[in-house]
DNA sequence: TAACTTATTTAGCAGAGGCTACATTTTCCA
DNA sequence: TGGAAAATGTAGCCTCTGCTAAATAAGTTA
C-alpha cells in the first residue's frame, strides 16, 4: 500500500501543486476514513508529513519511494503495451504486477524493448 | 491467499497422493495455526474439504481454480525464462506476478513466445 | 502397551486495511 | 457575514492473515 500511496501523492503533486485527501479518496476509491487511517500509518513511518486540515506532502524517504514506484510502473507499463496488450489492460494489470517485480526482471523487461527479445537458445 | 493455497494443495497431492496441513506449513513458512485458520475460510467458501485430523482434499471449484492458477503461473514464468530471467527469479516473481495478470495480458505472453514481439509499429 | 514424537486444533492477541456514523473544521458563495 | 457544502477527523466495528501458547489426537517405537 505504502508504494501505491506514495505514488499517488506525487502526481497529485505534480499535477495540482498539492495533494489533498480527497485526492487519494478518488484515487483509490475508498472512503476518506480509510485514507485517513493509511496516511496515519505512513507518517508513522516516516513517508509524507501533514498536519490537521493541511494538505499531505512527502518526506525525503517518501519521495525517494515514489519515485522508484513510478519509475517501476512505467517501465511495466511500456513493457505490456510493446508486447501488445491494450492501453487499458496495460494501465491495469501494471498497477499490480509492479510490486512484484524485482530489479533483474525490471532489467530484463529493459532490454527486450531496446534489443528484441533474447536468442531461443 | 486462497489461489496459492489451493495450488500448493494441487501441488501436494499430484506429488504425495494427499495434502496434509504441515506440507502446507512448509510450502508458506507459516506456522500449524495459520494455516489451519485459512483452511477453515478455504472450507467455508467451498474451495477444499477437510476433517479434523484428516488430509485436505480440493472440491471441483477447488480443482478449477488450482488448475488455471498452475497454467498461470507457468505461463509467467516461462515467459520470465524466454525474456532472460534467471531460474530463481523467474519462480520467486512469477509467484508474486501471477495473481495480478489479466486473460489479455496472458494471451500476450503466449504469443510473444510462439511468433515473438509484435513488430514496433 | 506406554511413552514419546509429530500433527492438529483451539484460544487469544496484533496489525493492516476496509467500513459506517457522527463530529468538526474549512471553504465558498448568496 | 452567515450558513451550506465540502473536507477532514474520530470512534468503533469488521475480516484477513499472521503469531504464541496450550490442549488434544495420531502415529511410532522401545
Amino acid at each position: 500500500m505504502a508504494e501505491d500511496y506514495v505514488e499517488a501523492i506525487a502526481e497529485a503533486i505534480s499535477e495540482n501543486g498539492i495533494c489533498r485527501a480527497v485526492d487519494l479518496v478518488r484515487h483509490f476509491d475508498v472512503t476518506h476514513a480509510t485514507v485517513s487511517n493509511t496516511i496515519s500509518r505512513l507518517q508513522r513511518d516516516g513517508l509524507v508529513v501533514t498536519e490537521p486540515y493541511q494538505p499531505i506532502t512527502l518526506t525525503a524517504q517518501g519521495k525517494r519511494m515514489a519515485t522508484k514506484a513510478r519509475n517501476r510502473h512505467e517501465v511495466v507499463r511500456t513493457f505490456l503495451l510493446r508486447i501488445g496488450v491494450s492501453e487499458t489492460t496495460a494501465t491495469v494489470d501494471s498497477e499490480g504486477i509492479e510490486h512484484h517485480v524485482s530489479d533483474e526482471t525490471l532489467r530484463a523487461m529493459k532490454r527486450v524493448m531496446k534489443d528484441g527479445i533474447p536468442a531461443s537458445d
